[in-house]
DNA sequence: TCTGGCACTTA
DNA sequence: TTAAGTGCCAG
């Protein structure tokens, strides 16, 4: 969500915050090795109501460093958080225009992946891809203002093995690879999510693909993760760790993930430069920037695992605008988890309501029940379109897992033209057309315009929402090389 | 390869 | 204090 404690405040309008941004990133990237303000790309095709929208991975320096080393989530039975969490900063919305945002986790690639010799390796063809399930932020819809005002949190978002899984979280197949995307989704009353005009564009960061795993999780998670404090490496802990193994074995133990991680630091298991790992700052000439977009030329070979595409990709549509309030500033930014990247965060965001700023009235966008909850949607047909359309991250079937499910259910649902279940029937399982094609093979490689995004795929397209009717604009022309 | 319990953390 | 979240370990 646009959580509370990530709350900063664009300096002055978005387009003029974002410039800052821009005109800073390069010097903020030197300075403190943060490079979570990374710029999306200019966005070159521009139409009504989603022009010049951008996206910005927070703490993507952290993200390239498990990226740099092999980026691994946990997935349990009952669902574990992502971490790094996926937290993006929005700019060019309509203060005004109400948006819904989506996240899915689409497969990477064809391959199955296994972790032998200290790397990973393709140990044979992917299963079939789980039912695609979005994961809808939970603040969605709100207005523009709302999402720029603070960073866009999709931590609460968890990953499960479990193919039955109750919850709405996000199924995925261990040791396999996955991409997560972004999907902005213009929304308004009278048009909204499935209507043939729905606007909406897409974002994929390559650095926070990552294999999933029920197991293996490298140091750097126990470094960066509070919740892993109990696991970092003081002489005392250690001790009383190796105290606590050796009482119940007769030999030393030596953890697997210190395993991992020391082999990491001197020679990369992964086939990668190795040094990210003591060198905060190693990515910022990776992703240096050109007028503060960064550079499209990401070298693959600094990947732990070759990504299929290194781009970022928009989709646009024509939409109207809605109006409406948005929430008051309610939220006060805290720390993130990665020192290193507060500071950058201390220096673009203050705990001021944007939307007070623009003079917009302070009426929380809240539904009535009170604490609203992310609601998942899941996939079961694939599309077959080589570029997602809105088809593609909508649904067939849909529920609820809150009460505010209902509202954005009804409306998202009228995309596909299936009938929505019972709100609130928590457990019903979503189908949707979401497209789990691999990654690779999303967009079409051709109109390929160059964009001048960095690490970011930037794929911009038009799409009325008429079934299978809509036209590349934009699309990088490496997106279907890699894989 | 996966699961449950553990010790530990944050909120 | 409690709940929720963390990776590790044994099985």
């Amino acid at each position: 969500m646009a959580d509370s404690e990530d709350t900063f405040r664009l300096q002055n309008s978005p387009s003029d915050s974002e410039s800052k941004d821009l005109q800073n990133e390069g010097k903020s990237e030197k300075q403190n090795g943060a490079a979570s303000k990374s710029p999306s790309s200019q966005t070159t095709y521009i139409q009504q109501g989603m022009e010049g929208i951008k996206v910005y991975l927070h703490e993507r320096e952290l993200w390239a460093k498990f990226h740099e080393v092999g980026t691994e989530m946990i997935i349990t039975k009952a669902g574990r958080r992502m971490f790094p969490s996926f937290k993006v900063k929005v700019t060019g919305l309509n203060p005004k225009t109400k948006y819904i945002l989506l996240m899915d986790v689409v497969p990477a690639d064809d391959h199955r992946y296994k972790f032998a010799d200290n790397k990973w390796s393709v140990t044979g063809k992917a299963e079939p891809a789980m039912p695609g399930r979005l994961y809808v932020h939970p603040d969605s819809p709100a207005t523009g203002a709302h999402w720029m005002r603070q960073l866009v949190s999709f931590q609460k978002l968890k990953l499960t093995n479990n193919h039955l899984d109750p919850f709405g979280h996000i199924i995925l197949n261990s040791m396999h690879k996955y991409q997560p995307r972004i999907h902005i989704v213009k929304a308004d009353e009278n048009n909204g999510f499935g209507s043939k005009n729905t606007a909406f564009c897409t974002h994929v960061f390559p650095e926070t693909a990552f294999i999933a795993v029920t197991s293996y999780i490298t140091q750097l998670k126990i470094e960066n993760n509070p919740f892993a404090k109990g696991f970092r490496g003081s002489d005392d802990m250690e001790l009383h760790r190796m105290s606590r193994m050796q009482s119940t074995k007769e030999y030393p133990v030596v953890p697997r993930s210190t395993v991992r991680q020391r082999v990491g630091t001197s020679a990369s298991p992964f086939g990668g430069d190795v040094q990210v790992l003591s060198s905060p700052g190693v990515m910022s000439s990776q992703y240096s920037c050109e007028n503060g977009v960064s550079s499209s030329t990401q070298s693959q070979s600094q990947s732990a695992y070759p990504l299929p595409h290194e781009h970022r990709q928009d989709y646009h549509c024509i939409k109207r605008k809605a109006e409406d309030d948005c929430p008051a500033g309610e939220h006060s930014y805290k720390k993130s988890y990665v020192e290193s990247s507060s500071s950058e965060d201390d220096h673009y965001y203050r705990p001021v309501s944007y939307s007070q700023a623009l003079g917009l009235s302070g009426a929380p966008y809240r539904p009535e029940s009170g604490q609203r909850q992310a609601c998942m949607y899941a996939s079961a047909s694939q599309s077959s379109d080589p570029v997602p359309s809105l088809e593609d991250i909508s649904c067939n079937t849909w529920t609820g897992v809150s009460p505010y499910a209902g509202p954005l259910v009804s409306r998202l649902s009228g995309v596909s033209g299936h009938a929505s279940p019972q709100l609130g029937d928590a457990h019903s399982m979503y189908q949707s057309s979401m497209s789990h094609q691999p990654l690779g093979r999303q967009c079409s490689p051709s109109a390929g315009i160059q964009s001048p995004t960095g690490n970011e795929y930037l794929y911009t397209h038009t799409h009325t929402l008429s079934p299978h009717q809509y036209h590349t604009v934009h699309v990088m022309p490496d997106w279907n090389e890699a894989s």
